[in-house]
RNA sequence: GCAGAGAUGGCGGAGUGGUCGAACGCGCACGACUCGAAAUCGUGUUACGUGGGAACACGUACGGAGGUUCGAAUCCUCUUCUCUGCGCCA
């Protein structure tokens, strides 16, 4: 959500960045914005006014009655009657208008970077920078659940028939490995500086639809019957809302924050749910990171957190690279956005592991995040951003790919050793 | 889960239908006093919106939503949270 006061004094700039975004659909919304402004501020004034009017004769009906003057009283008491019926008028009109404004003002998009590359869609994202070599297996790689089905890892069988498609039971070694990744991310993000946290896994529908559009809502949150409560999509929505109107005490910026939590979603309409495996599922744990900070500071924190999460897959012998979003495949929310892809050497490709984003004040306005700005005295909204620290089970197929030998096994990095009883590999039980 | 009590500014805490944005205290800022400081005294100190160059004026907000009333922090309904007691439970 932008400023208002942007398109009241530069509707140009804001049109500008709806075009470079290809969502020229949108182009209307903003004389519409600039038509409801104007028209609920006259409506203000006169309702202003005539409410100003009304606790003054308030005010005299009270003295008359001290006095004594009950007729005079009743007679004004019928003029307040009247104003009133205008007052109803102009709120009646005035609530809808906030309705409509708040709509457009959601759909009108943050204002992105001046450096983001111009593109449709995710096709024209940019590469940045490539770490460790992308090298291919001298053997062939195969499907990741067939790895996994061979270490004795894996049961998709038996989670269908429990939970339907789209869940997963991890077995042994394999979960293992997987609680070890996310135990090591989070001591990773702590050494960073970051603070540890567990949110809550479920959230009220308030906070749900300050996170979130109502699409996305209805594409991705479970919602628990019979209570006004919603399963998270990911720590996110709850370490954010955390923060929901409320006043952060300067000196407590930068909060920097590692969280953990189960991510439940209904990839309503996603492309491979249907697929069978792991990649996109119902059910993952992420460790991720948010930063809420004085403005002037979210370049710098974006640079951070992304950079954390390459040294994270580094440190565990993952090639990744980094992809800048274009303007098309950012979210309306996001100010810049960096994607970091693994390596998968049986696809010959990078996937998606990870996304990091900025999304400078806009999160902020919509949810009341403030602090007060203790040169100016003055609150002003925050900058909030966050990126994924790491997300198994996905990860674990780029983990799997490539630290698979020839002979089955996968071999587990240093790093993870200490957290899998000291084991060097993991080895097939077929 | 049941019963009772409560939710007011940065904090504590008055206020139970009219001049209450809110006593009083603490904190904070500025000023006086002082060589300087403490203490003391004085002044100021909620947020958001609208109008205005500004001083300022007006409006809205006393957990949240709705209602009664000419007028609501105050009365009514629903709801969330907190505390106390009982119950239940990893």
């Amino acid at each position: 959500m932008i400023d208002i006061n942007l398109i009241r004094e530069n509707p140009d700039l804001v049109r500008e960045n709806i075009k470079k975004k290809f969502q020229d659909k949108k182009l209307p919304l903003v004389d519409e914005v600039i038509a409801l402004d104007s028209e609920k501020r006259a409506l203000q004034r006169e309702g202003d006014e005539r409410r100003a009017k009304r606790n003054s004769l308030s005010k005299s009906i009270g003295a008359l009655m001290k006095e004594g003057k009950k007729a005079e009283a009743e007679e004004v008491k019928l003029e307040v009657k009247e104003n009133n019926d205008r007052i109803a008028v102009i709120e009646a009109r005035a609530a809808e208008i906030d309705v409509q404004l708040k709509k457009d003002m959601m759909s009108i998009p943050n204002i992105i970077a001046a450096d983001v590359p111009v593109g449709k869609d995710d096709s024209e994202n940019v590469q940045w920078n490539t770490y460790l070599e992308a090298a291919e297996k001298p053997f062939e790689v195969p499907y990741h659940v067939d790895i996994l089905e061979r270490l004795g890892g894996i049961d998709l069988d038996s989670a269908r028939r429990t939970s339907g498609n789209g869940f997963y039971y991890l077995t042994g070694d394999v979960a293992r490995l997987h609680s070890a990744v996310l135990t090591y991310a989070r001591d990773f993000m702590i050494d960073k500086g970051f603070t540890y946290v567990i949110p809550p896994f479920m959230i009220r529908s308030d906070v749900v639809s300050g996170v979130m559009s109502f699409e996305e809502m209805d594409g991705m949150m479970y919602k628990i019957e019979g209570e006004d409560l919603y399963l998270i999509g990911t720590s996110e929505h709850s370490m954010i809302g955390r923060f929901m109107n409320t006043v952060i005490d300067e000196s407590r910026l930068p909060i920097t924050l590692t969280s953990y939590s189960p991510c439940f979603r209904k990839e309503k309409g996603a492309h491979g749910i249907e697929e069978r495996g792991i990649y996109r599922i119902h059910q993952f744990e992420k460790q991720e990171m948010i930063v809420v900070c004085r403005p002037e500071e979210s370049d710098y924190w974006y640079e951070k957190m992304w950079s954390y999460t390459v040294e994270l897959f580094v440190s565990m012998g993952i090639p990744v690279r980094t992809l800048v979003c274009c303007s098309g495949d950012l979210a309306d929310l996001k100010y810049r956005s960096l994607d970091v892809e693994a390596w998968s050497p049986r696809q010959k490709k990078y996937f998606e592991v990870g996304s990091c984003s900025n999304l400078t004040d806009a999160q902020a306005r919509r949810l009341g995040i403030r602090f007060k700005n203790s040169k100016t005295g003055k609150n002003e909204f925050a900058h909030t951003l966050n990126n994924t620290v790491v997300a198994p089970p996905r990860m674990l197929i780029a983990f799997l790919e490539n630290h698979l030998q020839e002979d089955g096994s996968v071999f587990i990095p240093e790093v993870l050793r200490k957290y899998m009883g000291g084991k060097e590999k993991i080895i097939p039980v077929k």
